[in-house]
DNA sequence: AGCCTACTTGGTTATTTGGCCAAATACGAT
DNA sequence: ATCGTATTTGGCCAAATAACCAAGTAGGCT
């Protein structure tokens, strides 16, 4: 719990849920698991965009994708990041504005 | 739990959260109130360094500061982030290489 | 007033990030 | 083999981030 790199991996992790677009996709995620071209139709920039935030997702370990056909379809891999966004959002509530 | 600006600023958390420095700063708050030079002496960059990213983390209202004589103590708001970073530590454990 | 300590802010620089478009890749169907 | 659809990757560019040093501010103390 104190390490450097531990932090760094922690970090890592943080940076990957810093980002509007990405917190959509979890949000998509926890319904079920979609492809890239169903997110991009839902969350509205470029494919290519929307594919390297998923990959950044993948990379930090919470989403994970399965190949059908031409297809990708990514699922979320950890739960507990909605826990997070819970935390997050009781603490926008009770300490903010 | 939807709005975009929602997202942006629940975003914007995480991106505080997002680096090691950072991190460390508020593990270290979770024990107890510090003032700058306690924290630039643990942690070891440049005292406007660490001053700039403890700004960054009053501005996610995440810590608050309060002034003794001409010393600024920083404390923790919420310790839900530090279950934030348990959830992040066993999503590492369960998940990962 | 003048000095010291604690802290913040301005300026500069290097790196990273996130967007787009275009090109490459993967795979099924014709 | 060629075509079409889905996805990823490369190149480019603008904006944000994080570090440093130096200069500014704030509050005691002599």
């Amino acid at each position: 719990m104190t390490d450097n790199k531990d932090y760094e991996h922690m970090a890592g992790i943080f940076k990957a849920l810093a980002h509007s677009t990405r917190l959509q996709v979890l949000v998509k995620l926890q319904e079920k698991e979609h492809c890239v071209c169903e997110l991009q139709e839902i969350i509205g920039f470029d494919m290519s965009t929307i594919s390297r935030h998923l990959n950044v997702l993948k990379n930090a370990g919470i989403i994970e994708s399965r190949k059908v056909n031409n297809q990708v379809f990514y699922r979320l891999l950890c739960p507990c990041v909605l826990d997070t966004l819970e935390c997050v959002i009781d603490m926008k509530t009770s300490n903010k504005e």
